[in-house]
DNA sequence: ACGGTTAGTCGAAGCGTTTCGACAGACCGT
DNA sequence: ACGGTCTGTCGAAACGCTTCGACTAACCGT
């Protein structure tokens, strides 16, 4: 493997005078540059990574701090991940995945000693995370996914949830619902101060508020049948809904197989829309899910150029950003159709052909017909 | 940031004497090993990596080479990462995540003489992938997780996709079905030599012929429309057809879409198992889907730990080894029930509260009454 | 013609480790 | 009492780069 000392000696200059034309931290004339470029050519020079961060003090390593999971990363965590690493990759960086636990503060504060990361990305930041603290008395500039209670002097990307809830609620009341039921996370995750939860909680209320209706709330645990017990729970307490709003990529699931189970039809009798999903999943249901499409890898790209952006100038100003999920109108919205309590749901007759689209269409010219308003 | 001089003055030894304590390469009285260590503790020392890396020629970085692919990962290939993450995370090493495109040859080279990576895991390997030469040309130790047509001298992990679908279908022959069609990646995806689509093919055709019984093999794309138009055709070719195997996690929620719409209820008409599915995917089904779960996270453990075991010592043996997915009864498989053709298949009247253990007990229940054999 | 910039290059001193050779003692069998 | 092997320690030379200070030559306005 050719060293710097190679090429300065093929290109009869100095080794410093290699180090310039590479770093341009110094005027090179054009004639030396040329022949230091090609003698770099010749030898398919390369500079060692080691070398370079010890001596300039600058790994160009990004740590991305992913909590060890006990259920693993979601297709949005997981979108958000790779959008980072390819963002890195694109600026010349590398991006280490080290799974902290969440808890383990010494831990961090051993990685964050090694002065092997330039900086890092926080993942599933907690509302009050002492993570922050560690990492910036370790001096490591960085940069959350998510938002802790105080945001001051922090940078931040982050999905816009209020825009989120809002958006997602204004698309069921201009179809004519009333009577929506948002189904969060669960209570015990609501108590530990998940971000997500709490703002999406209040987003609802406030979005609901805006249109004169009622909100009505519900929390589930991560899981389909999480989410058919929520589906029940939601039926007791509002007979007469018509839309299904869920925060919860896994009860969400549930509440489909609850509402078949019942009988009811979605879009027809029941409109669901799932808050914070990747498309691949939402294609998964039958009809596939009308969503608001969460932004994974845009939320990693732009997380990382911030953070680079902190280590090119470190007075550079803190950035904070929030993205919205988009609105992706697929098969399981609707305007809402009969009266409830009409549960002489089948499912449609053979179809072998059909397509997302197709049944979508016809449901809703159905649903059309019998609409009330 | 304490040093390895102020260790070495702190303690009145040599900064040879600290690397010693730390790094055992030769022995140290055990009186002088408690004073450094003192030291150390005391001024918080931690080993710089950069340093570290440059003077041992070791940077204890591995990398994750993963083709910077269209669709993103699924559940699989996420738990395979979080699963090397840790492992490494656990015995001192870092995992730098590394985009290249798959025929980005030299954007790989470069990569590999940067001397940052110690070794690499190999992702999504081809039946014949370019990138093992290059890194091998570079010296870089590997590990591929799957399997390149020549594995001479190569040390892979891999899933078992014989044993795989031979348990699978074991199962639904146990069950009592003979009419099972088996619902592969796309043909192009086949066309392109991807292993998986090609193993688990041959297996099947081994499989059903070692139980005497007629292979039917269609491919999908890898989507819910490719599910459904799947179905289709293998209804067309066998109409009698009482259990699918698929082997393509997006198809499957097509078919059972498609499935539902020909008003056809799982598993009491045909019985539906998934191959190489993580539970949570499978969990998102209703009735939740009986699946080969595959062993994603612990490939990623054991291929950092063989590629470990060639970084110490470079003699090791190759590691290769197969890991097949485990049967993991769930809702969608049970004996065949009721002829085909019989297609009355209303989804069950309302039972809120059916966990998917409940209606699958149920629907066993009612199938086995039914049973012709 | 003169001090003052600026462009272009070099040599050397780090950066914080590991590792090699050397050496002093202790301990061995003979 | 004698070479020989171990144990424990040290100093110094890498490792391959960046960066600082110094120097030369050219160029500026006056």
């Amino acid at each position: 493997m050719a060293t710097m000392h190679d090429v300065a000696r093929l290109a009869r200059v100095s080794v410093s005078t290699v180090s310039y034309v590479l770093t341009g931290a110094r005027p090179i004339s054009q004639a030396t540059r040329d022949k230091v470029r090609a003698a770099m050519a010749e030898l398919e020079y390369q500079p060692h990574a080691m070398a370079r961060g010890l001596a300039s003090r600058r790994s160009r390593i990004l740590g991305l701090l992913l909590p060890i999971d006990d259920r693993g990363l979601g297709a949005t965590e997981t979108a958000f991940v790779t959008g980072a690493a390819s963002a890195a990759s694109a600026a010349g960086y590398h991006l280490v995945l080290s799974p902290v636990d969440a808890d383990d503060l010494d831990g961090l504060r051993r990685l964050a000693s090694q002065r092997m990361l330039d900086g890092a990305l926080l993942m599933e930041v907690q509302l009050d995370d002492d993570r922050v603290a560690v990492l910036r008395e370790a001096g490591v500039p960085l940069v959350l996914i998510g938002r802790t209670g105080d945001t001051t002097d922090l940078s931040y990307v982050d999905i816009d949830f209020d825009r989120t809830v809002h958006d997602a609620v204004a698309h069921l009341v201009g179809l004519g619902h009333r009577r929506i039921v948002y189904v969060n996370h669960s209570a015990a995750t609501i108590a530990e101060g998940y971000g997500p939860a709490l703002r999406t909680r209040d987003a609802f209320a406030a979005a609901m508020a805006e249109h004169g209706v009622e909100p009505l709330m519900i929390p589930a645990e991560d899981s389909a049948a999480g989410g058919r017990a929520a589906l029940a729970t939601a039926f007791d307490r509002a007979p007469d809904l018509t839309a299904v709003l869920a925060m919860n990529e896994r009860a969400v699931f549930g509440i489909l197989g609850g509402l078949a189970g019942r009988g009811l039809t979605v879009p027809d009798d029941v409109s669901v829309v799932s808050m914070v999903t990747s498309p691949q999943v939402a294609e998964l249901a039958t009809p596939a899910l009308t969503a608001m499409t969460s932004p994974g890898s845009a939320l990693g790209r732009i997380a990382v150029e911030a953070l680079l952006r902190h280590l090119e100038l470190d007075s550079a100003p803190i950035h904070q950003e929030l993205l919205p999920c988009t609105l992706e109108v697929r098969g399981s919205s609707g305007p809402p159709g009969r009266p409830t309590g009409d549960t002489t749901g089948a499912a449609d007759a053979a179809d072998p052909e059909a397509s997302g689209t197709t049944s979508k269409n016809t449901a809703r010219r159905r649903a059309a017909t019998r609409r009330r308003a």
